[in-house]
DNA sequence: CGGTCTGTTGAAGGATTTCAACACTCGTGG
DNA sequence: CCACGAGTGTTGAAATCCTTCAACAGACCG
């Protein structure tokens, strides 16, 4: 369990790699709101949704452009940031395979409230809103499942509020790594391993503090054996003692 | 102009009164998702909803509470809240007449994530889920606006976690007093004032700090002439210097 | 191997919280 | 009608958490 410096993240790249139908097809099944739907009704869905590649740090729609697409992440991670003014920017979610972002509400004219940015390699389903509009006619669970989704999100966004406003940076950092090591962890060498490229800035545009600070507590983390970290990557060790310090 | 002390808010409590079938239409299509019905639909949905009284500061749900009812304000103002173990709260939204709350998702077994109070004297319509969840069934155009409804709130919190990572508590307090006035505000002697009994607690729980420091910043904006406000009571005097100190 | 990006650490300064004491408003009951 | 008490708001001073500035170290890339 040395404490190596070197990245042990997999490799997300892609190549020259085409998504085969089979794959396109398990992860819009697993995408939670076609999880009623039968292979057949996959298939038609399928065919409403065009692929493509990006690559890490490719920005795939910026905050503000109109928005005209709904998307699935199929392969690699996503992440859905806000800018401000000031030039400092707020990391709202990371996406995982089988996760939806864009835009879901089907008013005409509305406009991306985030950009989003490859955080690895991905590929990703992209389909236009019109289509997925009608999709929703014609598939009336899709539609609840949909609003279900979405006031979930709904309900995690304002438990984010909770966390910003009444929570010390330490606790929220540990919440933080909690919550992504059940979308991303992955056990290895050096313990429950995020699997994703995760950097300081990251962590501090998620937690709403500095880099600086950022750093300070997983530097703590690590001398108390809670985490084992290096250059963009986190491994938590002790997840009990860290669920712990998360709350409180 | 007097810097007046006692409250220039108007009476908000109900007495004896009980809503008028008039009075219940009007309040049902003011709410966003039944906006397209006509008359005689709305009557129809009228008759799944019924009318409860609530004195001020009266809790109307516990956060946690298995979630059976959709509701919505007909008369007062209603706020939400989220509670932490610490005993801090975090004050969510306030919700003027018109304005649903409660459960929307059709799922099973889901509890509130919230608790909600009485702010002043209120009326409230509600509906069990299973009915409003035939109701959606049986209104596709429904069921599409209440989705692009939540997306819409999903939206508007996740703008709130910009303002509470990124900017100071008197930025935040400026935007607060701001939103508050587009919702509740209304011309007085004493300038734009916001309609509901508003302490400095509800402001600090709004902006994720401390009373103290909420009733600071508000003595700053009375000093600079830019509000006016005594207890449970603000008026907004120049909403543009308000503005300004409000995106920096 | 040098440059660049990322991460670390120290020290000073600033914003906000906390603790504490006091002032004002409002409703209630004598 | 007035006095009292509880709830609400204000203000000061000390303490704390966090940011910012600055310098440096380690990892990755060509």
């Amino acid at each position: 369990m040395g404490s190596r410096k070197t990245t042990p993240l997999k490799d997300f790249s892609l190549g020259t790699h085409r998504c085969s139908v089979d794959l396109r097809l398990e992860k819009l099944g697993m995408v939670p709101f076609f999880d009623d739907l039968d292979h057949d009704e996959l298939r038609v869905i399928n065919q409403k949704f065009s692929a493509t590649h990006h690559h890490a740090d490719e920005t795939i729609y910026h905050q503000d452009e109109r928005a005209r697409m709904l998307r699935v992440v199929v392969h690699g991670a996503v992440k859905l940031v806000r800018h401000t003014m000031e030039g400092k920017d707020v990391l709202l979610d990371m996406l995982e395979p089988g996760e939806y972002f864009g835009n879901l509400s089907t008013t005409g004219n509305a406009v991306y409230s985030e950009t989003t940015r490859a955080q690895t390699d991905v590929c990703i389903l992209s389909t236009r809103m019109n289509d997925f509009r009608s999709l929703l006619n014609d598939y009336p669970n899709v539609a609840m499942r949909v609003l279900d989704i979405t006031a979930e999100r709904l309900q995690s966004s304002q438990e984010k509020i909770r966390h910003l406003t009444t929570l010390p940076v330490k606790e929220r950092i540990a919440h933080i790594l909690v919550m992504l090591s059940e979308k991303f962890g992955e056990q290895s060498a050096y313990g429950l391993l995020l699997q994703l490229p995760l950097s300081r800035k990251d962590l501090a545009d998620m937690a709403g503090t500095s880099t600086e600070t950022a750093s300070r507590i997983m530097s703590d983390l690590q001398d108390r054996n809670i985490i084992n970290t290096g250059r963009q990557w986190v491994a938590i060790c002790d997840i009990d003692r860290l669920a712990d310090i998360a709350d409180g």
